[in-house]
DNA sequence: AGCCAGGCCCTCC
DNA sequence: GGAGGGCCTGGC
């Protein structure tokens, strides 16, 4: 099935910049797993190009583009954070890179495993989760695994998430599982709040500190004037903009989202992927050089 | 081998 | 409230 696209957009960046832990990218096709199916995206002239399955691809078009976000007009979004030549420069680099809306509680629970550890491994931990907690989906020959529910993930204990080399977050990831099958805190209104209350709310989750409450604010709950800085975006902002003045985390956050503004959020991803893509083309060139 | 990874929590001041 | 250290583990 297709969808037509008039917007910028960049798959690959857009799936495989560190948003979402769960797409494979093989012959110019992305496989992943959204809304129980297994689904491959392709992008060509037209627009997208897409299946799924089990459910029938009508069913599953609309949230797709509800995940991707094609009603944003990321043009209006540029023009808002575009306020210098280095991070113009940065947009025109990943120019179509847009900002997913995903699954709340799937968001948190990837955020929490991410802490301190690098994108390969949290790829492999939160596969590894779903693998053993999730619900199994056959397709087609195909094999993946449904993000598990609260209560599947609840169920599973610190000691076996440890079992998976999720390392000290398993425990972080039992207890934030317990406290929303517990109902203390409901993910879903969360986007209804306003950004101040919905990250106090989430703070309060075991192993969830600003930047992993920014990451899920950003990604999930439609809050894109969250900035999480990261160790990535703290060296950015450090080279590019601070010229020297010390700033906590918390601060340099304020102070970022006071600059690109309501959309802030974009102006970090796109700092986020530009640096760490540029970290691995030298590393790359180091190598073949030497 | 050793450093770093999309940090958080706890302690101490 | 802010700085400093510890932390599981694996990727490179």
């Amino acid at each position: 099935m297709l969808i037509p696209v008039s917007q910028p957009l960049d798959l690959a960046a857009t799936l495989l910049s560190g948003q979402a832990f769960r797409w494979r990218e093989s012959d110019g096709w992305f496989d992943g797993v959204l809304f129980d199916n297994i689904v491959r995206l392709r992008h060509d002239t037209d627009g997208i190009e897409f299946t799924c399955a089990p459910d029938d691809e009508r069913a599953i078009q609309p949230l797709l583009v509800d995940y991707l976000r094609l009603d944003v007009d990321l043009d209006a979004v540029y023009a808002s954070i575009a306020t210098d030549p280095r991070i113009e420069a940065a947009i025109a680099r990943f120019r179509g890179m847009r900002i997913l809306r995903q699954d709340p509680w799937e968001c948190l629970i990837g955020f929490i495993c991410s802490s301190n550890s690098n994108i390969p491994r949290i790829t492999k931990n939160v596969e590894s989760i779903c693998t053993t907690f999730g619900r199994p989906i056959e397709a087609n020959g195909s094999s993946r695994s449904a993000f598990p529910t609260p209560v599947e993930l609840a169920g599973a204990g610190e000691s076996r998430l440890r079992r998976l080399g999720l390392g000290y977050r398993a425990g972080f990831v039992a207890s934030t599982a317990q406290t929303i099958v517990d109902g203390a805190l409901d993910l879903a209104t969360l986007r209804e709040d306003s950004y101040e209350d919905a990250l106090d709310a989430l703070i309060a989750l075991d192993g969830v500190g600003d930047k992993v409450a920014n990451c899920v604010l950003l990604f999930s709950l439609d809050k894109p004037e969250a900035f999480p800085v990261d160790t990535h975006v703290e060296q950015r902002l450090n080279e590019w903009y601070l010229d020297g003045t010390k700033l906590s985390l918390p601060k340099m956050r304020h102070w970022a989202q006071e600059r690109f503004g309501p959309f802030a959020g974009y102006a970090n991803q796109y700092l986020f992927h530009d640096r760490r893509l540029r970290l691995k083309v030298s590393t790359t060139d180091d190598r073949s050089g030497s």
